[in-house]
DNA sequence: CGGGGTGTTGAACATATTCAACAACTGTGG
DNA sequence: CCACAGTTGTTGAATATGTTCAACACCCCG
């Protein structure tokens, strides 16, 4: 259990996400750095960043926004992981993309979210106000080049998933997703093997376009061939790295 | 048959795009003035990215880059469309979009273009030099700015196809994919009904991650209980659009 | 006319889904 | 510390949606 509250409802009001300005340089220690926006910027420019950023903490399951509300706030996710979706009238969910830390997140079309946002894990955040951000935009366009290239990054991250959803087989979606996660992994400097997988099947399915079923027998027969080992607590070891990776590109 | 050349070989050497210096200013007369990139700039600064440009014209069914390709150009569609897609090693294929006059295309992940693009109509663009339109976003912020809140539109584009992709059924694709036509149509001032279709069922099938056989099924049957008429001419005549519009989003 | 590309329709089939049961694991309270 | 309940994951059997394979219709152009 972790110390953070635990109900179901998102801490963000004042109590937790007050500017920043007490802390001089919290960004000097963030694993962080080095991936996210704030990688655009020098001391000075950072400071400037780290007068309008409130931290923020999301507790594993709650949400941090909906599809549709007032998109007021940006953020940028600095540990845990989350997941983005969109539901159908009906219940029908698609996971649009899984957020991990450096990550951006917040996209809004005019004034409203797009996509669901929800923590995975305990998760915590730099929030930062819409309209505040934008205007520092203006003083320092590296803010806004970088954020273009992280746009871009994703869109390219988004065709590849049209790909993924619109031709690939089970098979070649849970290979493709399990890179995915170690790809990431790797980026972030965490250990590769085995891959921790913090997701649920469920949510694995709602990605990939699947349902729980298909992606639990699909991680079987992964299994029952060899290709990976499935330990019972959400970590996955690839065993043949290669093969997964012909799978993943549909040889 | 177009006056265009119709060999399937871009053309897009010296002969076509030089550098357009000789017009003092055709964008003025640009049909998508106000959609392009271009809405982000006064008259002079329009001058300066006339001065880079290079007008290209493209028949239909050639190819304009190859995915993987060097992506020293970056282009923008002002007449005909495109069809931007990836491929898998068998031949599998997924049109991640269709590119309209007004949009951008040239989207790189480094060095490489990320899909390939074709011409479905005999279509026109304006082409720049990566790095020559990368110097003139340091000038012109604006320019960087516009670029930004067009990728950030087509991102959200993106996340809608994925929920297609991923959850709809193919009738609901398909409904979808007509009003997105229909969209798009309105958007660029040209009738929306009937709806101009120009694309082969096969493209139709390879964006909405169906087969030909079920696209042709489907619109069928969308004509069989009267939500639209079937023109023999790659012309869609949207008879109950409340029922198209409600079949889209899954009710 | 005749031919290639495009679109439609039919029948058999396959992949993934649905429905159902059960197994494994987690955390809780007695 | 164990029993139990709820959640998550696995497996099986029947089913469905869309695919595959095949034939044919259409239509614009030559």
């Amino acid at each position: 259990m972790p110390e953070i509250d635990s109900s179901n409802v998102v801490r963000l009001p004042e109590a937790v996400s007050r500017p920043a300005g007490d802390d001089s340089s919290p960004c000097a220690a963030c694993p962080v750095r080095e991936l996210a926006v704030c990688s655009a910027l020098d001391g000075h420019e950072l400071d400037r960043l780290n007068a309008i950023r409130m931290p923020a903490e999301l507790p594993q399951g709650s949400t941090l926004f909906d599809e549709g509300a007032a998109a007021d706030y940006v953020y940028n996710l600095t540990s845990g992981s989350m997941k983005l979706y969109k539901l159908l009238p009906d219940g029908r969910r698609q996971i649009t993309g899984f957020v991990f830390p450096g990550d951006f997140l917040g996209l809004a079309h005019d004034t409203e979210y797009v996509y669901a946002a929800e923590a995975v894990k305990d998760s915590a955040l730099c929030k930062f106000k819409r309209s505040q951000l934008s205007r520092l935009f203006d003083e320092f366009p590296r803010l806004e080049s970088r954020l273009l290239s992280m746009s871009r990054d994703e869109l390219v991250e988004a065709h590849n998933q049209m790909l993924l959803l619109g031709r690939k087989t089970a098979r070649e979606r849970i290979a493709s997703f399990l890179l995915m996660l170690s790809r990431r992994a790797e980026e972030l400097g965490v250990p590769i093997n085995p891959i921790n997988v913090p997701m649920s099947r469920n949510d694995i399915g709602d990605y990939l376009g699947l349902t729980t079923e298909t992606v639990s027998r699909t991680l079987t027969r992964l299994k029952n061939t060899g290709v990976i080992i499935l330990n019972s607590d959400r970590k996955i070891d690839v065993a043949d790295r290669e093969a997964l990776e012909e799978m993943a590109d549909g040889f």
